[in-house]
DNA sequence: GCCAATTGACTACGGATGTAGACGTGATAA
DNA sequence: TTATCACGTCTACATCCGTAGTCAATTGGC
């Protein structure tokens, strides 16, 4: 699995939410903040279709684009990547740290809590 | 705070871990892994002085480096900036994210619930 | 006082990335 | 049928990044 950058990670997320999709398509959710052109959307495409990250397959005279790579493993990745750079690898001081840094509300504490329970149970 | 970069990061690693240092005992601390030749850190110490992520004081002929930026801040930034890519800034996606593909052991399982505790008390 | 070693500054360079224009070709509307 | 549009491909280009060599100045040892 080759290293996606952040601009196509957004255009993948566009195809995690939603497959097959023709470029326009995806150039048409692509959030309007990053004031993409659409020529910008069509090269990730062709740069991430190079990168086997996603599929075109032939619709008529236009791709039908699909991922490749399921979101699960992309988010692993990342994530792992994260916690291996900033943590050594250890999940507990991350949480550790989102914890004090980020606020927790007591929802969201009662939210892990309910699903720390579920993985031991 | 600019940006900085994976392999700057190592560099801050070092610094973080103990400060200041010269150039020399950042080369010489840097995790052996990286493979890097002296002048590859020199370079990452210019281009963090120049990011402003560290400053170096004189210290007779050579400069001692410290750390301009704080870890948690550096930490905070770079866990936001993947929670905001992966899971739309919510933090509790990520954990339920880790916990299933982590495999979260017991242990670790029993940390966060006590963190979790501390929170709440 | 002179030479070798140390140290920071400058330069280099290929590859990735963000961003997008230009072009060719086939479809289509008038 | 012809001018236009829709699409994918190619090309472009500045910047960042990883990696490192070269150079000039300084300094410590002899």
């Amino acid at each position: 699995m080759e290293q996606i950058s952040e601009a196509e990670a957004a255009v993948m997320m566009v195809l995690w939410e939603q497959s097959p999709l023709t470029a326009q398509d995806v150039i048409d959710r692509v959030p309007a903040e990053r004031g993409w052109s659409a020529n910008t959307v069509k090269t990730l495409l062709a740069r991430l279709a190079v990168k086997k990250a996603v599929a075109h397959e032939v619709d008529g005279r236009r791709y039908l684009y699909r991922p490749l790579i399921a979101r699960g493993d992309y988010v692993a990745r990342e994530s792992g990547r994260l916690i291996d750079r900033l943590f050594g690898g250890r999940v507990t001081p991350l949480v550790a740290h989102l914890a004090q840094r980020q606020a927790l509300s007591a929802d969201e504490i009662a939210e892990i809590e309910a699903l720390l329970q579920e993985l031991k149970g």
